[in-house]
DNA sequence: CCTACTTTGTGCGGCATCCCAACAAATGAG
DNA sequence: CTCATTTGTTGGGATGCCGCACAAAGTAGG
C-alpha cells in the first residue's frame, strides 16, 4: 500500500519538520515502518534530515523535513485583466513566478492562450533550471467548467463560451506532465485551507473580484458538486427585486458586496478609483487612506459592503457551520475596515451560539490565490501518490 | 487491511446482489481477493448466496448478497410530537418499529428519556427475538448538539437545554452496544441519501415541520461542519425585515417556508387544519383535497411557500451544485402542488445552466426518514469495519 | 567519570492482504 | 460432442506493516 506513503508526507506538510518517533505516534504507525517509509520517500529526494531535535531526556530524535529540490507543481490562472503562473515546491516555497497584463476582451482566445502557454512554458524552464521536475500544471479559469470533458462552458467575465482549454494548452505545451483545469474560485480556496490553520477543515472561503466567487473545504477538502460548480456564491440571490446583474438576474450577491458595488457606492464614476487603468491594489490602498482619513462616503460604502457580505456569510455559515470564514482577494485589501460590520450580521444571523465559532479571518495571498491553489493541486499528484515519483539515488527498490 | 471488506459490503448495498467476477471488476480487484473478502463476511454471517445468476456466455455466477439476520441497527427520535425508535437489518429492511405520540411541553426530560428508552428496549428485544445482535443505537434530536461533549446544548422547539442524552439515555438501557446521538435533519438526510438514487453522491435534503432543517451529502457521506451545526437551513435569513421567527430573529427561511406560513396563508386560525390536536397527515391530506378541488386561497398559499423554497433552494444550489434535491417532511406530502414554483425559481435562481444538473425529488420515507438515518448511522459501524462481528460458524480465520 | 535511565532509530522474523497464474467447473455455440 | 467463454478456487509469491530485540545517543545523579 502506498497510501502510508502519502499521509506521511501530508503530516510533515501540514504540521512541520518531525522525529521518526513523532510521526509514529502522529500517524499510528510503529517506529520501523516510519523508518521504512522515510527512507522510502529520502530515495525518491521528497524528504531530508534536518538536523537534531532535542528535547528532555533521551535520545535526541533526527528531524525529517519535506525536501524542495525534487518536484514542482505549476498554477496558472486566466483572468480578465491578467494571466499569470507560478511554481510551487514540495514545501509550498515559490519557485517561479511570471504574470502578464493583459485585457481579454480585446484578445482573442487564441491570443490569450498564446500568452499563458508561454508563462508556463517559461515557468517550467525555471523550474527545470533549478534541477527539479515538474510533476502537473492545473489552470485556474473565471467561469463555469465542464470538468468531464475539460472544457470551460460558461465564462461571463471572459466572454468565453465552450473553450476546450485544457485540450488547447496541452497542444501549446508539448509537455508529458497533466494539465487540468478548475475554477479560479474553487483552486483559491484550496490555496487558503494550506496556507491558513490546518486544524481549520471545513472553511468557507469568499473570493471577491469584479465577481464574488469562492469555495467551500469540508473534511479538508474541496466540495465541488455535481457537477463542480458548488462556490457560485456571487449568484445568490439576496435582494429579490435589487439591482441587474452581469449574468442577467437581479439581486446577485456580487451585485451588492462586489467590488464594483463598493466603488459605485464610493466614489463618483469620474473619480480615480474607478479607473479600470489603474492596478486595482492601487485604488485599494486610495481607499483605505480615506476611510484611515474618516471620508464619511467611503466609511458608509464600506459599512454597507460590509453588511452585505456579512449577510451573505450569514447565510452560507448556517448551511456549513464553517471554523472559518477566509475573505480573499479585495475582501481581503479592505479587511481592517470591512470587519466591523461582517462580524456583525455574522453574529446576528448565524443560529448556532458564538455564530458556531466561525472565525472571520483575512487571506494574506493577496491575488496570488488562486494560481498558489492551482499548484497545489498539481502537487496532490504526488502527496496522493508519492510513488510517481522515480528514485533518484540507486539506493532501495524500483518503482513500484 | 480490514477496508476491503466493508468497500465490498457497501457495494452489494448499494448496487444490489451480484457475483464475485462482477464485484472484482467493480471494485478493481482480483477475483481471488473477492472469494477471499467473501467467505470472510459468509462466517460473519453478513452475507449469503442468492442463486444463479445467467447472463450470455460461459459459466454463470453465482450471485452475493447481503444477509440480514445476523445484525440490527437502531434509529431512535425525539421529536415535539412523539418518540420512536425503529430496527433495521443489514439490508435496510425495517426489522421492529415503535412509535409513542407525546407532548414534550408538557412532560419533563426524564419522562420523555424514559418513553424513549422504553422503545428502544422494545425494539432491542425485537431483534434479538429474530436471532439478531444489535450493533448499535442512534437518537436523532430536534435541536443542536455537542457532538463531542454529547449534550443537546439548544433545543428551542423541544424545550431543552444542555441535556446529556447520550448518556442518560445509556443509563437507562444497559446495553453494551454505542449509543450515539445526532441531529434529526442530517439523519433524515443521511436516509435520504441512502434511499434515494446511489449515483447522487451530493444531494441537498430539506426537511420541512414547524421548522425547516436538513443537511448537506457531499462525497456521499454527510458534511457535519466545524461543531456538527450545519444543515441549519431553516435560520437563514431570505427575507431582511420580514416575519419573527421562534429563534428571535427577523427574516428566517422558515417564517416563510415552514408549515406553519403554509397554514397562516391557507386558513383562517379556527380553520381545523389548523388544529394541532387533529394528525399532520390528516391536515395535509385536507390541504391536498382543497387545492385539487382548485380552491384559490389553498392554492395561493401553496404557490407562496413554493416560491420560497425555491428562492431558498437556489441559494443553496449555487452554493453546493447538488445532483437532487430531495424534500422531505411536510414538502413531501404536498409534493404535486409545490413543484411548479419551487422549479420554477431553481431554474430562475442557479447560474449553472439548467440550474446544474439539480433534480428536485420528493421523499417516500415520510417522517420515518430520521429514524431510519440513525439505523443507518449505527449499521455504518459495520460497514465501516465488518470485522466487529464476530464469526459464527467455527470456520475460517479469528476475528482479527 | 561512571552508571542508570530514557528515548530514538534500525534489523529481522512473522503475519495478513492482495496479486498472479493455473486449473477445475459450468454453460452456450457450432 | 467439442470448443470457447466465463466463473470460482487453489497455491505461490510479493509487499507492507507489526512486534520485538538491540544498538545509539542523550540526561540525571552520585
Amino acid at each position: 500500500m502506498t497510501a502510508n506513503l502519502g499521509l506521511l508526507l501530508r503530516q510533515l506538510r501540514d504540521h512541520g519538520p518531525r522525529s521518526r518517533a513523532r510521526l509514529a505516534t502522529d500517524l499510528g504507525l510503529t517506529r520501523s515502518s516510519v523508518s521504512a517509509l522515510v527512507a522510502d520517500l529520502e530515495s525518491r529526494g521528497l524528504v531530508r534530515s534536518a538536523g537534531i531535535e532535542r528535547g528532555g531526556m533521551g535520545r535526541p530524535g533526527t528531524a525529517v523535513e519535506l525536501d524542495g529540490r525534487a518536484i514542482c507543481g505549476i498554477g496558472a490562472e486566466i483572468n480578465v485583466n491578467h494571466v499569470a503562473a507560478i511554481a510551487l515546491d514540495l514545501r509550498g516555497d515559490v519557485v517561479a513566478e511570471h504574470r502578464s497584463a493583459i485585457d481579454a476582451h480585446r484578445l482573442s482566445v487564441t491570443e490569450v492562450l498564446d500568452r499563458l502557454a508561454e508563462l508556463v512554458t517559461r515557468t517550467d524552464d525555471d523550474v527545470r533550471a533549478g534541477g527539479a521536475t515538474t510533476v502537473g500544471v492545473t489552470v485556474g479559469v473565471a467561469g463555469l467548467l465542464d470538468r468531464e470533458r475539460d472544457v470551460l462552458t460558461h465564462g461571463p467575465n471572459l466572454g468565453w463560451h465552450d473553450v476546450p482549454v485544457g485540450a488547447e494548452l496541452r497542444g501549446r505545451l508539448a509537455t508529458s506532465s497533466p494539465v487540468l483545469i478548475d475554477n479560479e474560485g474553487n483552486l483559491a480556496a484550496i490555496a487558503e485551507a494550506r496556507h491558513g490553520d490546518p486544524a481549520h477543515q471545513e472553511m468557507l472561503v469568499l473570493f471577491g473580484e469584479v465577481g464574488v466567487g469562492g469555495g467551500i473545504i469540508a473534511g479538508g477538502q474541496l466540495l465541488r458538486g455535481h457537477q463542480g460548480y458548488a462556490g457560485e456564491f456571487g449568484h445568490m440571490i439576496v435582494e429579490p427585486g435589487g439591482r441587474r446583474c452581469g449574468c442577467g438576474r437581479v439581486g446577485c450577491w456580487e451585485t451588492v458586496a462586489g467590488l464594483r458595488a463598493l466603488l459605485d457606492a464610493a466614489a463618483d464614476p469620474d473619480d480615480p478609483v474607478r479607473d479600470p487603468a489603474l492596478s486595482l491594489d492601487d485604488r485599494l490602498t486610495e481607499i483605505n487612506r480615506r476611510a484611515d482619513l474618516g471620508d464619511t462616503r467611503t466609511l458608509a460604502a464600506l459599512n454597507q459592503v460590509g453588511n452585505w457580505v456579512g449577510m451573505g456569510a450569514a447565510i452560507l455559515g448556517n448551511a456549513l457551520n464553517p471554523a472559518a470564514l477566509v475573505l480573499s482577494g479585495y475582501f481581503a485589501g479592505l479587511g481592517h475596515h470591512l470587519r466591523p460590520a461582517i462580524e456583525e450580521h455574522l453574529q446576528a444571523g448565524i443560529l448556532a451560539p458564538r455564530a458556531g465559532g466561525t472565525r472571520v479571518e483575512f487571506s494574506t495571498l493577496g491575488f496570488t490565490a488562486a494560481v498558489r491553489g492551482g499548484a497545489a493541486v498539481a502537487l496532490d499528484l504526488v502527496f496522493d501518490d508519492p510513488s510517481l515519483v522515480a528514485p533518484t539515488h540507486a539506493l532501495a527498490g524500483g518503482a513500484r
